[in-house]
DNA sequence: AAAGAATTGTTGCATTTGCAACAAAGGAGT
DNA sequence: ACTCCTTTGTTGCAAATGCAACAATTCTTT
């Protein structure tokens, strides 16, 4: 576990732990780590989950599959990323997706019950963990308002424009770079690319902005 | 703050705490009430809250308005709802919508900091309640993905494809009501009323489903 | 420099969509 | 039954979209 320690300190569940309480930390709350090869599944969809899962070595998707049968990739998980914390700490019976590891990879798995318990011992911890947790899933939330309004938009210019100015917002530029090609902007706004790609030139023929690959300019 | 009890105690933030723990429990956490009228702005888009509210008595609206002004209506708000939650969870320095009130209301703040803070007299509470505030965003948290997929189809077919096989699953049954008129279904897919109702027609007519109102039945 | 791969832009076309206007059906109250 | 109102269905049409195929550009490798 000693070889995690650093992995999991830069886990934004341990945000604000110092690394010396994280060994104590980690046996009082009965963390376990497993190993996965390549391929293996590493949550099951239709099981319930219990524990948050940490990724500390290795990479993962998180993938669901539709009624035809057809695989859909969620995210991808890399070092020190947490999944499954929704699910776990909705107690929802069964969880919809399915964690696959893409290479040979190591999670440590830490019981929610153990989160959200009180021990005698580490009582201080456990607030920070439960807040860290509470964040987590929070700002998820969040994004995921963000990008719902960005998908209830009609038409494909009024995706564009509402993602781009809330980029330029958040950054307080109107010249800014994405962190998407093309095809991932296209996949980030479910449209397609070359329609997409038609309305950025018409929107910059209109006047309302300005690009070059990923960097951004936005008129007025 | 006594007639606010019995509301209290159906918002999901009280669940399992019992009616007569709960008096103290609100001093405890520092639990103010403030009256609304009508028409009064509850939160303001752009300061920062550190309270999470519960209306306790009328109603009131979650609004956002857009880069035109254009002002859209997120949520309705009705008695024990628990809203700003997510924000305050986050911490994140500005909340971007505004809560209004539409009829005249009670609201009781309670400040996030004694939820998860822990007194040296209840602290069984605070577990109780941080784990309920927990549940509550992931909860949303579960829909919204559930939501996210629905609004990643492409097609209006897809997504009343997606939305009533989803329910339809959820229920266990291929005959099912569902909660919306067809206006706020159509709302709630982002797609137009009229352009929704030729496609519910064609997949009528192509077999996959029937429906009357608000009854549905999917087949195969 | 040349070749090859990946990314981005363009275009034709059939289909879908939003939009507006109107028709039909259903409900509530008199 | 009758009116009024709300909800739901239908249709014409211009615009937007997905899709496919291909062109242009950029980047990498040799």
């Amino acid at each position: 576990m000693k070889q995690n320690i650093k992995i999991l300190k830069q886990s934004s569940l341990f945000q604000g732990v110092e690394e010396n309480d994280l060994e104590a930390m980690l046996s009082c709350l009965g963390a376990a780590e497993r190993k996965y090869r390549k391929n293996d599944v590493i949550v099951l969809a239709g099981t319930k989950v219990t524990s948050v899962g940490v990724l500390v070595e290795g990479n993962a998707q998180i993938t669901r599959d539709d009624a035809e049968g057809n695989r859909a990739i969620l995210s991808e998980l890399e070092k020190a990323d947490l999944f499954a914390e929704a699910y776990v700490a909705a107690g929802s019976a069964e969880i919809p997706v399915t964690v696959i590891a893409t290479t040979e990879c190591r999670i440590v798995w830490i019981p929610f019950s153990k989160i959200v318990g009180t021990c005698s011992s580490a009582c201080g911890f456990h607030r920070i963990l439960v807040q860290n947790m509470m964040r987590v899933i929070a700002v998820k939330n969040i994004m995921m308002n963000e990008k719902m309004r960005i998908l209830s938009c009609k038409t494909t210019k009024e995706k564009l424009m509402t993602y781009l100015s809330d980029y330029s917002e958040r950054v307080g530029k109107n010249r800014f770079k994405i962190p998407f090609s093309r095809n991932e902007l296209a996949d980030f706004l479910s449209v397609d690319r070359s329609a997409m790609s038609r309305e950025l030139s018409r929107l910059r023929d209109e006047g309302y902005l300005d690009y070059h690959k990923n960097e951004f300019v936005l008129f007025q």
